[in-house]
DNA sequence: AAAGTACGGGG
DNA sequence: GTGTACGTACTTT
């Protein structure tokens, strides 16, 4: 005789995904052994109202109006962050991950005044802060005959420096003209490549491309879709397609979910309209649209599954979410974990400044004026993550600051108290962002395999943005831990570091040719790098902030201003280090919106500099610049350099018809909009100068989109751009515009 | 001359 | 609390 037993089955491997289901989460695992396995897991998310015991009645009227979807469950006491003490709060539960927001808001239309906490979590981060669970997580997950997971043994953490990662199947589907955004192209073809093949998908018909497409997917089986434009353009096309000729796509592993999309939105950030493409998730699989994620762009995908599990934010949303909302979540988890009531946050209209944009715009950092020209052997010192490095040592956070407990005078310039019975939530978090990274940049250094540093590399960038963030976050008036008195006792700290800093080199002898926030150039006869060492060493241990020595300089130049070129700016700058690398700030080769024409020549002029050791050296290599920029000239003129060398992409601000000036951007955005392919603001504007004057062509520039290589380009323009791109390099040495033009024969 | 428009920053 | 840095470079009016 034989039963059959139904058990349990035990998966060794990684929590790939987790998204809201009915009744709870549905989650993906990989196993070691290959498989991709989905399981449910039941799950009920819950939120605090602070109300007195008389309103009691009302809660529960609102709750039974929601029969079977919310409940009020206790009073709970629970930590207030700011004073630190146990208040007492009703915990009401609401049974649908889906609609959880959707049933807050039913309550806090009713309860205006009272205060909400953890109302506007996402259910699927309680899931994960209360289960102790982070994306890419190793370890053993029980599941149930029925697929609900059971149990999990995690022999992992979200913080560990050593972690496996699973083996992930990758597909790539991009269109097959890259370099230029979808939507400048005519026709695009898709191009799909797995396995180290790719293929491009020539199809006659929709169903032909929609069959073809689904064929590769199932041979393929990608963990991981990674696109470029698929969130904009390429999958709500095929979807559209799909739909239109009624042959279902297979995107989705889960093939009872949906996709997961959100519109494109355009919205300000200081002084600059950002355009956000919608988002195109995918069920069971990933879908990473590598033109739509700051993280992946700077940091690859293994910043982004660093960013994930540090975050706790499951990585097709961490790919798009801000690094401000990373940082938010990491402290999110750690309040929760810790029992303290996570205010809801008032709707963000802003997005947050970095460290630097405070800095200039509250005037809270220093900024010295730096001496004009060029120098030979400068030195460059760093103070290494300021900002989070003196939030740590101070203990600032918005809970610390005029703590009700303290009373001291610890803040310099300021009245402001720190205190010293509790450690505030930003250095807690920062904390171990600040350690890890501080491994990861010795593992980079020391280690011996090229793979190994480049891993190390980008998991450090990763967390690098997620302290460049914290300080504009400490002070963002409607971040749910910020407050402006933090803010100020950082920046106090700051100027206080530096111009000790400062003082600490000039009695040392040294000359300071220039110094921004938190960089300092310093110059004296006979220096080399280990008086510098020596020196960082000396401020290091003086001030208790970390200042090294990123080396030195055969030469360096301050620019002038170009609107008033007796005085200097102080964000531009040039100089070649000793070891033969370049550093560069503002310039041309720098900036967005440089055609890559431009950037070329003003990037072999830079090269060629390099290899000059002093000023004298740069001046004996005029001929040879003047010869190189010769050569990019000629076939300028000639008309043969490629059309997409000399496109120039700008952001445009408004809507085509909402311009008062016919600048080129609104002349572009016009057309576009004429032609029904209109640009939202925040969207790049693609075109080619075709004849700035307008006597020729009164259009001026055309969108890449209708270029045609009969229509020419303003050669006379380029060439103006090109001129002063060198300008400003061999300006100060004595050759100016009209100089330059006459050795390469322009008409200045 | 004044107003309009866009860019950068961090490593 | 329905507002949107700030300084530089360049164009248009």
């Amino acid at each position: 005789m034989q039963t059959i037993v139904h058990r349990n089955r035990s998966i060794k491997g990684w929590l790939f995904d987790v998204y809201p289901s009915p009744s709870g989460v549905t989650l993906w695992f990989i196993s070691e052994t290959g498989g991709r396995i989905s399981a449910h897991a039941p799950f009920v998310p819950k939120f605090y109202i602070r109300i007195d015991e008389n309103s009691f009645a009302l809660v529960k009227k609102i709750a039974s109006r929601f029969k079977g979807r919310c409940k009020i469950s206790a009073w709970k006491e629970m930590i207030e962050i700011y004073s630190g003490e146990f208040i007492k709060v009703l915990e009401v539960y609401v049974n649908d991950t889906i609609n959880f927001g959707k049933y807050v808001k039913a309550f806090e239309a009713e309860l205006p005044y009272y205060v909400f906490f953890n109302s506007d979590l996402s259910p699927v981060q309680m899931f994960l802060f209360e289960n102790d669970l982070f994306p890419l997580a190793y370890g053993e997950y029980v599941i149930s005959p029925d697929g609900k997971l059971v149990a999990q043994n995690i022999e992992d953490r979200f913080d560990a420096i050593d972690y496996k990662l699973p083996p992930l199947s990758i597909m790539i589907i991009k269109p097959s003209i890259l370099g230029i955004a979808p939507k400048y192209q005519q026709n695009i073809t898709i191009e799909v490549g797995y396995d180290n093949r790719s293929y491009v998908i020539n199809a006659d018909s929709a169903q032909e491309l929609l069959t073809r497409l689904n064929f590769h997917i199932e041979r393929c089986d990608p963990d991981l879709i990674i696109t470029h434009f698929g969130d904009e353009i390429i999958l709500p096309w095929l979807t559209l397609l799909a739909d239109k000729v009624k042959v279902p796509i297979k995107l989705n592993r889960d093939p009872s979910a949906p996709f997961v999309r959100t519109r494109d939105v355009s919205y300000w950030s200081y002084g600059q309209i950002v355009h956000k493409a919608g988002s195109f998730e995918l069920a069971g699989r990933w879908h990473l649209d590598v033109e739509n994620s700051f993280i992946i762009d700077q940091s690859d995908l293994a910043g982004l599954f660093e960013l994930a599990r540090l975050t706790r934010i499951p990585v097709q949303r961490q790919a798009r979410e801000t690094i401000g909302t990373g940082l938010s979540s990491l402290q999110l988890a750690w309040a929760y974990s810790h029992n303290i009531l996570i205010p809801a946050k008032k709707q963000e209209w802003e997005q947050f400044k970095s460290a630097y944009q405070l800095l200039l715009s509250d005037r809270g950092g220093l900024i010295f004026s730096p001496k004009m020209g060029y120098h030979e052997n400068v030195a460059e010192l760093d103070f290494a993550s300021m900002y989070p490095s003196l939030m740590c040592i101070h203990n600032i956070s918005p809970e610390t600051v005029n703590c009700k407990c303290c009373s001291n005078q610890k803040v310099p310039e300021l009245r402001y108290t720190l205190c010293e019975n509790r450690k505030g939530i930003v250095p807690e978090t920062l904390e171990t962002i600040l350690k890890k990274r501080a491994e990861y940049k010795k593992r980079e250094k020391d280690s011996r395999s090229e793979s190994e540093r480049i891993e190390y590399h980008k998991r450090q960038t990763a967390l690098k943005w997620l302290l460049v963030t914290c300080f504009g976050y400490l002070g963002y008036k409607n971040a749910r831990f910020g407050r402006i008195e933090a803010h100020e006792a950082v920046n106090a700290f700051s100027r206080d570091a530096f111009l000790r800093a400062k003082s600490i080199a000039e009695k040392r002898g040294y000359e300071i040719i220039h110094g921004i926030v938190d960089c300092l150039w310093l110059k004296k006869n006979g220096a080399g790098p280990d008086d510098y060492r020596k020196l960082s060493e000396e401020i290091s241990k003086e001030i208790g902030v970390n200042i090294s020595f990123e080396g030195m300089y055969k030469w360096i130049l301050f620019p002038n201003s170009r609107t008033d070129p007796e005085i200097p700016v102080a964000n531009r700058y040039v100089g070649a280090y000793t070891n033969g690398e370049l550093k560069v700030r503002g310039l041309e080769v720098r900036r967005g919106d440089t055609p890559l024409f431009v950037r070329k020549v003003q990037a072999d002029v830079l090269e060629l500099m390099t290899n000059a050791s002093t000023i004298k050296e740069l001046k004996l290599m005029i001929p040879e610049i003047i010869q190189v920029i010769k050569m990019h000239l000629e076939k300028l003129r000639a008309g043969r350099v490629e059309p997409l060398e000399l496109v120039i992409r700008r952001t445009i601000s408004k809507e085509a018809d909402e311009y008062e000036n016919s600048n080129l951007e609104a002349i572009v955005a016009k057309a576009m909009a004429e032609a029904g392919v209109a640009l939202k603001p925040g969207e790049t504007a693609e075109y080619i100068i075709i004849d700035s004057t307008g006597k020729r062509y009164p259009g001026k520039a055309k969108p890449f989109l209708f270029y045609q290589p009969e229509d020419g380009y303003d050669t006379y323009k380029y060439t103006e751009f090109v001129i002063k791109s060198v300008e400003i390099l061999l300006g100060p040495l004595g050759y100016n515009y009209s100089w330059i033009a006459e050795q390469l024969n322009v008409s200045a």
